[in-house]
RNA sequence: GUGGAUGUAGCUCAGUCGGCUAGAGCACCAGAUUGUGGUUCUGGGGGUCGCGGGUUCAAGUCCCGUCAUCCACCCCA
């Protein structure tokens, strides 16, 4: 009986796990460039603890399951949770300000289609305790610096920059009603992707007061932060939020990344939780849906039951990006998935056992070797040690019955000479 | 949850009006080449035509059902 794999998800052959692996390492050399330090946590928690933040919907969302001891658990359908439990857990000891880093597997039992699977790779970082626009702006910066590293420029990807805190000043100097806003955060987050007239309507159904409604229309058009002023009035909370902000764009054009960043207004995030700076990055071309976002969430830790400490931070999932590389030729076709120092062919029976002698040798000594598990004729020998990208491949033949010589040939040149065995142990060494 | 498209070899696909033993390219294996790889040439293995039913002398092809996948919508931590 054929058993099929599990929708949504995938299997990676050598070669899909080389794309995963350039992706991956990506990632984590971009972090640890930025000073940050890797953790991870368990792949299931407790099912509450996704029930904390987030409605009904989204625990349907969730692959859940019920232990022996009848315990409610949930695989992670995110790692937030697990890094507000682990930093609460620990807060007095950790030194502090935390900037850490995680590529967690999660799932989601959501439908799958482009850019989106059930089982996937997501890359988080957070700082913790720095309650400063430097500490938003170098969320931004480390994942542009990696995706620059990537290949990618200014011509494919762009971060757009905005904040919910200014968002929240603007809408109640507006005079909208606090308990309005959440409704509506949802609402103008999907502006972009609605028809204009088809917001309009829901807006006014949203917000009656015409006069109200017209000047939230007026506020998410505009393009560049100076232009706020002239619609709305600003107000103290709106005016310190709008400098916060500048402060983080004339932090990012000091890291030289000014480019890559642009103010949105429309980005909101639909998520209740950010209190601060809110980002995406997208790619300026095609109908990919967004590479990375993140922002400031100073309730974060409080919410899990523990006190409260400023953070903020972005995940960015492997799914769309790897899209997005193939789309502009940034994946190599074919990665190699192994790359061997010395490939040890073999031609006679009675050499057999020094072939493997030989083999383990070389790898005792750290190269990374293969060697040939049945005599054939060397050519085929050859294409095997060619198939492995094998730098340099050993014959053992004639030569080492009679004078214990062995053939060492470079795959790239073609170019090969005889050498003692002897010698050629002894010349690795030094 | 809603709508659309597609299911033929490991992969990408062709298969005419329903008609002979179901094909190509790539990949894989072998030989040309018993001690010299990447190229080339030759050959080979590999199929429940998604599954079930129906129409017919005859179904990969037509009809009904079903399952799966992909795409879009909803949602998006």
């Amino acid at each position: 009986m054929k058993i099929p794999p599990v929708k949504g998800t995938r299997d990676f052959y050598p070669q899909e796990m080389a794309v995963r692996n350039f992706i991956m390492e990506g990632w984590k050399a971009a972090s640890i460039r930025n000073g940050f330090e890797e953790y991870d946590g368990p792949i299931f928690e407790h099912l509450k603890m996704y029930q904390i933040k987030s409605g009904q919907e989204i625990v349907e969302q969730l692959f859940h399951l019920t232990d022996r001891g009848g315990r409610e658990l949930a695989i992670r359908p995110e790692i937030t949770p697990t890094l507000a439990r682990m930093v609460n857990q620990q807060i007095n000891a950790l030194p502090r300000p935390i900037k850490w880093f995680s590529i967690p597997r999660l799932c989601r039992a959501e439908r799958p289609q482009k850019g989106r699977l059930r089982e996937f790779f997501q890359w988080n970082v957070d700082i913790i305790d720095v309650d400063d626009p430097r500490a938003d702006a170098e969320v931004i910066f480390t994942s542009i610096d990696f995706l620059r590293s990537t290949g990618l420029t200014t011509a494919d990807i762009q971060a757009k920059i905005s904040s919910r805190r200014l968002l929240a000043a603007l809408l109640r100097s507006i005079g909208i009603d606090e308990n309005k806003l959440e409704s509506l955060y949802a609402l103008l987050d999907k502006k972009a992707k609605l028809p204009c007239e088809a917001f309009e309507e829901m807006l006014a159904k949203e917000i009656p007061v015409k006069d109200q409604a017209e000047r939230i229309r007026d506020l998410m058009e505009v393009t560049t932060i100076e232009d706020i002023p002239r619609i709305v009035h600003m107000n103290e909370a709106a005016t310190a939020a709008l400098d916060e902000l500048k402060n983080v764009f004339s932090l990012l054009d000091l890291m030289g990344i000014s480019d890559y960043c642009h103010f949105d207004m429309g980005i909101v995030r639909g998520l209740a939780y950010y209190t601060g700076m809110v980002f995406e990055v997208h790619a300026t071309s095609g109908k990919l849906r967004a590479i990375c976002g993140g922002g400031r969430f100073d309730n974060l830790l409080k919410d899990f039951g523990g006190p409260s400490i400023a953070a903020t931070g972005m995940g960015m999932g492997d799914c769309v990006l790897e899209i997005l590389l193939r789309e502009k030729g940034l994946l190599t076709d074919s990665l190699a998935t192994r790359m061997l120092d010395y490939y040890i062919c073999c031609l006679d029976d009675e050499l057999m056992s020094r072939a493997i002698v030989l083999t383990a040798t070389l790898r005792q000594r750290g190269y990374v070797v293969d060697c040939v598990y049945k005599i054939s004729s060397l050519g085929k020998q050859l294409k095997l040690a060619s198939s492995t990208n094998a730098r340099q491949s050993i014959i053992l033949g004639q030569e080492l019955i009679r004078d214990n010589q062995l053939v060492l040939k470079d795959m790239q040149s073609g170019n090969q000479r005889s050498i003692q065995y002897d010698h050629f142990l002894s010349d690795l060494s030094s």
